[in-house]
DNA sequence: TCATAAATTGTGCTCGAACACAGTAATTCC
DNA sequence: GGAATTACTGTGTTCGAGCACAATTTATGA
C-alpha cells in the first residue's frame, strides 16, 4: 500500500547484528542457531514484515518443473479442445519460468485406459499433476496414490469429495437452479421436463447435481403448478425415445438438458416445429451455438471448461515457482449464455 | 511444448565462440560488434530460440516501479467500491516484483477535480499510469500529455477513442442488445422503454451506444411489433418524471436501465405493484442485488468493474516487469445476471 | 589444562542478465 | 614508426536467496 522498504537478507543481518547465514538458518529452520539470536531475529522479521524476493530465490533454484496433464482425448468427445487452449495459454504465460506440461489423453469412455495412462504418468513422475478425474471410483484410488507419493494433484470439472486434491469447477446444484430459473422467466406456465442424454455411469453423479438443483427451484416457488418431467437417454440409445417423449407430453413447455447433448433435442424442436418449447442446455459446441443463434436453444450455461483449466495449471505452476499455497476448491462463477452475449466467450 | 534446453547467454557464447559481453551487445542492440560476428550472433539466437531469463534480469534490474491509478472516489458512487480490491487484488499477486501503486480518487461529478488529480499524478511522476478517463474532451488531451512524456496508460471503464491509450472494458452496444434479447426473452408482445437516469455528460456516450445496440435488436427481430419508447431523467430531475411515464404508458412490459440505477425504476414497480413489467438494468450494487432476489428486476448486466481494474493492473505490471505487450483493446465478455447466479460474482 | 567435540556463526560461491570498464586489435595521422 | 584514435572483445561485479563449508566460540571430558 504506502511506501515501504524491500527489506533483504543482509538488512535484516545487519539489523540483527549477525551474518546473513544465521538469517537464512532462521527463515528455513535448519536449527544450529542460539535461541536468544533465533528468537530476535524472528521477531524482526515480524516487525519489518520480511517478504523474501522470489525473483532471487527463484533464480537460484532453476530447475524446469513438469506438469503432468492427464484429461479426456478432445478427439473423443470436443467439449475437451478448448482445456487444451486453455492449458497453452497458462504456459505462455509462464514460459519464462521453466515449466514443462506432459499431456496424457485418456478415452472418456474407457476407465481402464484411464488407469493405464495414470500408469504412464506415475513412469514420468512429474512435479505436479492436473487431472480430470472422470471416473470416481478409479479416480479416487488414483488421487490417493498421488497423495501417498507427495505430489500435489490439481483437479477439474469432476469433483472427488473423497479426496484431499484441489478442484477448480462449477457448483453444479446452482447450476441446475440457474437453469431452473432461466426455464421459468421465459416460460410461465406448462410442464418442463429434465432431459439426460448420453447418461452413463462416470456422468451419473455431475447430472443428479444438476437434476436436485433444477428440482430444488421450482419446489420453493409458490404458485407454480407445472410438473417436472424426466427423460433418460442411455448412451448408444436412440434418439427416437426422445422424439416419442416430446409428442407424448403436449403440455411441455420448456426442456433442461443436462449436458452439452442439447442440440440433439434441438434438431428434433427444430424438424417437429416445436418452436413453443424452451430450451436450456449447457456448453459451447459449435452445434449448440447453431441452434442458440436461431433461436431454438435458449439459453446456454457455460461451465467454462477452458478457464477450468487455465486456472489449474495457474494455480499448479504459482505453486511449483512461487510457493504460492492452492485453494481447496475454487468455484467459477456460472455463466449464462444467450445469442447476443456468445461472441466474447468464444475468444481465444 | 516438448523438451528443450534453456540457453544462457554464456551458452550461446561458448557456441558462437566469443564472450558473453559480445552476445550481449548483439541482444541489446547495443553496438560495437563486428559485422560478420553480429550476423553469425543473430542468426545463432533465432536458430536456437533465445529467451533470456526474465528472472535474472529482473533480479538485476530491481527498481520499485510505481503505478498511478486514477479513479473516481468510491465515496461519491459505490459503483467503483470494487475496482480497489481489484487493484489490491493484482498487487498481492505480484508483490514479490517490487510494485508500488499511487491511487488519487477524483470526484466523479467535477471535471476541475480530474484535471487537479492528473496535475498532482504528474508530480509524483509515476512509471505507468491506470486511469479511469470518465471526462472525455479533459481526457483527450491528459491522455496526449502522458503520451508525449512516454508513460504507457491503460484505461478502463471508458473508452477515449481518439487516443492511443490501451482500454479494457466491454461492447457497450453488444450489451444493448443483450438487454434487448434478454427483455425480449421474457415478455414477448408489448412496448418497451429505455430509460436513461442521473443521465450526466460524462455518461453520455456510454449511455447512448447502449441505447443504439438495444434498437438495433429490436430493428432486426423480425414480427415484433411493440414501441421503443424512452424516458431521460436528467441529474437532479425527481423520479416522479419516471412514476409518471410509467402510468402514462399502460401497454409497458418492459424496462431497461443503461446504469446503475435499475433499482430507481425498481422501486416505483414495487410500490406501484406493476410486476407484469420486466426489468432489466446495470451492475451489482446491493441495492439492484436486492430486486433482483424479490423478483423485481429480472436481469442485471455485470460490467465487472473490479476484474477491469484487475486485468488493467495486470497488464501494466507485466509490462513493467516482463515487458510484455499491453493490449490496445480488451473487451470482457459480458455477463448475464439472474438471482440465481448473483452469488459468485459477488465474491472478493 | 588442553585436546576434542559440539554448537554456533560467518564467508563465499552460485544462478543469468546487465553493464561498466579493462583489455586487445586495427586503423589513422603526423 | 610510433602515438593516438577508433573498433571491437573480454572480464568482473552486481542483484538476493540458498547452501556448502570454513571459522569461530562454547562445552565436555580426562
Amino acid at each position: 500500500m504506502s511506501t515501504m522498504k524491500k527489506y533483504t537478507i543482509k538488512d535484516i543481518a545487519q539489523l540483527a547484528g549477525v551474518s546473513k547465514g544465521t538469517i537464512d538458518r532462521v527463515i528455513h529452520n535448519r536449527g544450529n542457531v542460539a535461541k536468544d539470536v533465533e528468537d530476535k531475529v524472528r521477531q524482526l522479521l515480524v516487525d519489518i514484515n520480511y517478504q523474501p524476493n522470489l525473483i532471487a530465490r527463484n533464480l537460484k533454484n532453476n530447475k524446469i518443473f513438469e506438469i503432468g496433464v492427464l484429461m479426456p482425448d478432445p478427439k473423443k468427445d470436443p467439449y475437451w479442445e478448448v482445456c487444451i487452449d486453455g492449458i497453452n495459454n497458462a504456459l505462455s504465460e509462464f514460459n519464462a519460468f521453466g515449466v514443462q506440461t506432459n499431456i496424457i489423453l485418456y478415452d472418456p469412455t474407457d476407465t481402464a485406459d484411464f488407469m493405464k495412462c495414470n500408469q504412464e504418468m506415475l513412469e514420468k513422475a512429474p512435479d505436479v499433476i492436473l487431472m480430470v478425474p472422470l471416473f470416481y471410483k478409479e479416480a479416487k484410488s488414483v488421487l490417493e496414490h498421488y497423495q501417498s507419493l507427495n505430489i500435489q494433484v490439481c483437479t477439474f470439472n469432476n469433483q472427488i469429495t473423497a479426496s484431499t486434491a484441489s478442484f477448480i469447477g462449477q457448483d453444479l446444484y446452482q447450476s441446475g437452479r440457474i437453469a431452473a430459473k432461466l426455464l421459468h422467466s421465459i416460460s410461465k406456465t406448462g410442464d418442463v421436463a429434465i432431459i439426460h442424454i448420453d447418461e452413463q455411469y462416470k456422468n451419473a453423479v455431475h447430472m443428479q447435481e444438476k437434476e436436485k438443483g433444477f428440482k430444488s427451484y421450482f419446489e420453493d416457488l409458490e404458485g407454480y403448478y407445472g410438473s417436472i418431467l424426466k427423460c433418460k437417454l442411455k448412451h448408444g440409445e436412440s434418439v427416437d425415445k426422445l422424439r416419442e417423449f416430446l409428442s407424448k407430453h403436449s403440455n411441455l413447455t420448456g426442456l433442461f438438458v443436462t449436458n452439452s447433448k442439447a442440440y440433439y433435442a434441438a434438431r428434433i424442436l427444430q424438424t417437429e416445429a416445436k418452436n413453443h418449447i424452451k430450451l436450456v442446455g449447457y456448453d459451447l459446441l459449435n452445434e449448440n451455438i447453431k441452434f442458440l443463434k436461431n433461436g431454438i436453444i435458449d439459453f446456454l450455461i457455460h461451465q467454462n471448461p477452458r478457464q477450468q483449466a487455465y486456472l489449474g495449471m495457474k494455480y499448479l505452476i504459482e505453486h511449483l515457482v512461487f510457493e504460492k499455497q492452492i485453494p481447496e476448491q475454487f468455484l467459477l462463477p456460472i455463466d449464462i449464455i444467450n445469442s447476443e452475449n456468445v461472441t466474447p466467450f468464444m475468444r481465444p
